[in-house]
DNA sequence: ACTATTTATGCAACTGTTTGCATAAATAGT
DNA sequence: ACTATTTATGCAAACAGTTGCATAAATAGT
């Protein structure tokens, strides 16, 4: 009840072969909602049977045929259908959550926490250098373009939250150390 | 590769049945890993097999066997093993980003934005009152009771911080609307 | 020329998770 | 007394997701 829409979204955007989709999640929609290519194309091989997408297949001889996916008007009113539900609150399976909570080893969890906090650090560089580059005013945003820019604004604030929590943490283990 | 570890957790600060593991999981640690009882059942027998946990079965004639799980030593040296492993960075599968990203109804985003916000306030205030019912000397904290306080100090920091990037969304929004 | 990587698709097997169902005694509420 | 809820366990089927494997042409690097 996810991946779906998460697809569909991406081909909104702009329409895309299986491959290409994998990309595209790995590079911007995979920072919330990660997926293989495999599961991809099986995915799409299930919305083209329900009518959400199309394919125009082009023969290469010898090989699989090239598929470019094309979100179907049927797409588009699913995609407004699943707006409309109010959305579930995301559960953070959280590994590290967990970890700390048991807290069976200091040391490990403080090398744990520092590691994590520098990912923290890489992936809010990364996230302001696309808002500078692609957002340079974005009061002046409507649309898609308003949708991305505030989900990016999301990821921003996710990566600080993150710094912020991991100091904390630092400071709370230093702290017992003494 | 997971939610054992979190069943080893809650066995390690407190032994208990399966039912009662359910329930833990509904309050504190669902929070950030959630679990229906059918699941940890099925998880539990294999943690058996594996010889993580023990149980004391208690017959019950006609009914069932009570079944009260313990860690044993090798399920200590296994959480030990797993605390050790640099955590996978938790992917958030959020279906409101990818609602947002898509931005197919403003309307419908705006509403969904301002439930959640009303959510975050509610989770944030329950998070709250348990900061300061049962951690009302947070710089004495050490071992197990620290590690607690600090994964409730990251939902109270990701509840805040949900907050305030719905806030952001919904000035966003009504910018855009004039 | 040879080699490695990228482009491009997909099946199969496995593992993990959810949903629906079933049972049944104990307890609390009316 | 009757009814509803809580305590307590579990199977089975369906669905979701991951991992491993396979194929093969095009392109880029040495």
């Amino acid at each position: 009840m996810a991946i779906e829409h998460a697809i569909l979204v991406a081909l909104s955007e702009r329409s895309a072969s299986g491959y290409d989709l994998a990309r595209r999640f790995d590079a911007s929609i995979g920072h919330f909602w990660r997926a293989t290519h495999q599961q991809i194309y099986k995915v799409l091989a299930r919305m083209d049977e329900n009518g959400w997408v199309e394919t125009d297949a082009v023969k290469r001889n010898g090989r699989l045929d090239k598929k470019t996916y094309v979100i179907t008007p049927a797409g588009r009113n699913e995609l407004l259908r699943w707006t409309r539900e109010p959305s579930a609150s995301d559960v953070t399976r959280s590994d590290f959550t967990v970890k700390l909570r048991g807290f069976a080893d200091a040391s490990a969890i403080k090398s744990d926490t520092m590691r994590r906090r520098a990912e923290h650090v890489a992936t809010l560089a990364a996230y302001e250098e696309s808002e500078q580059r692609f957002y340079p005013n974005p009061t002046e945003l409507t649309g898609a373009d308003l949708g991305s820019y505030l989900a990016l604004r999301g990821g921003i604030h996710y990566e600080r939250n993150g710094i912020a929590w991991c100091d904390e943490i630092l400071t709370g283990i230093n702290g017992a150390e003494n």
